[in-house]
DNA sequence: GTCACTATATGACTTGGTCATATAGCATGA
DNA sequence: TCATGCTATATGACCAAGTCATATAGTGAC
C-alpha cells in the first residue's frame, strides 16, 4: 500500500509509513480461524497476500504469544518431521468471539475511511 | 467506532482500542484544505464529527506543529478579538500535494480492509 | 478577585510496529 | 566433519502515534 515516496530512515511524511496499523491481530486471528497453523506457515501465508502489508517475523511471533496470553489462541509444540519442532496455534472460543468483534470494528473503520474520502472528494471532485 | 467492550485502563483486547490510528494528519490536513483555521476551531469541527474518533487536544496541537515542521502547513498569530490570540494555520502547496498522496493511501487502506472483510465473510458467511 | 471559557502547549506514559540479531534443529554436499 | 542454507522461534533496541494529565495565559462576567 502507498508505495509512493518513502524516504526510509528519516521521518517520512507519509501517514503510518505505508502501513495499516491495528490490523495485525485481526489478520492473524482470521488465518487461525480458517485453520490452525504455526508461525512460520502463517508468515508465508501472510506474505503471499500481495496487496497487504508484508508481515514482520518478529511482530508475528510476538503477536501469537500475545494472542495466547490474552486467551484468544492456544498453542502446543508439535514435532516437525524433517524440520525443527514448531508451535502450532489454534483459535479459542474467546478468540472467535473477538474476531467477530474486530470484524464489526473493521466495518466501522471502513465507514470512517469512506466518510473521510467522501469529504476529500467533495473538496477536490474527481481525482485519480 | 467499535464502542463494544473496552475495559479501559487495562490492556484492552480490542485492536487499537476503538481508534483509527494513522489518520490524524490526513484529517487535519483535509480540514485545512477546506479553510484556514486555528487549533481550537479545528478541535470543535473535529468533535462534531459523530462517527469519527474524538480528537485529543494535545494530539491536535502537536499535529499542527508537526505539519508545520514538515512544511505541510504554515501558521501565523492572529489577534483574537474578545479572545486570546490564536495561531492560524493554512495549507502549503506541499501540504496539498501530501493530502492527495494520503488520499491515494486511504483508498488503498480501504481496499486492504475490504479484502480482509471479504476473507472474513467468506469464512463466516452472513454476519451482523 | 474568582470563575468560566478560549486558546496553546508539554511531560509522562502506553501501544504498535520495525529492524537487527540470536539461537537452534535438520539436511545436504564438499 | 564442517560449512551452508533452510526451517523455526524469539528477543532487545528503537521509533512513531496516541492518551492523559496538567500547565499557562488572555478575556469577560458576576
Amino acid at each position: 500500500m502507498c508505495q509512493d515516496e518513502r524516504p526510509k530512515g528519516k521521518t517520512s511524511p507519509c501517514c503510518c509509513q505505508g502501513r495499516m496499523p491495528g490490523l495485525v491481530r485481526p489478520r492473524v486471528l482470521l488465518l487461525l480461524a480458517i485453520t490452525p497453523a504455526h508461525g512460520y506457515e502463517l508468515l508465508e501465508r501472510l506474505s503471499q497476500d500481495a496487496h497487504m502489508t508484508p508481515m514482520d517475523a518478529g511482530m508475528l511471533y510476538r503477536t501469537l504469544r500475545r494472542l495466547e496470553r490474552e486467551g484468544l489462541a492456544r498453542s502446543e509444540w508439535s514435532a516437525g518431521e524433517g524440520a525443527p519442532a514448531r508451535r502450532v496455534y489454534e483459535l479459542t472460543d474467546q478468540g472467535l468471539e473477538q474476531l467477530h468483534a474486530w470484524a464489526r470494528h473493521m466495518r466501522s473503520m471502513r465507514q470512517h475511511l469512506d466518510s473521510l474520502l467522501a469529504d476529500y472528494e467533495a473538496r477536490f471532485s474527481a481525482e485519480a
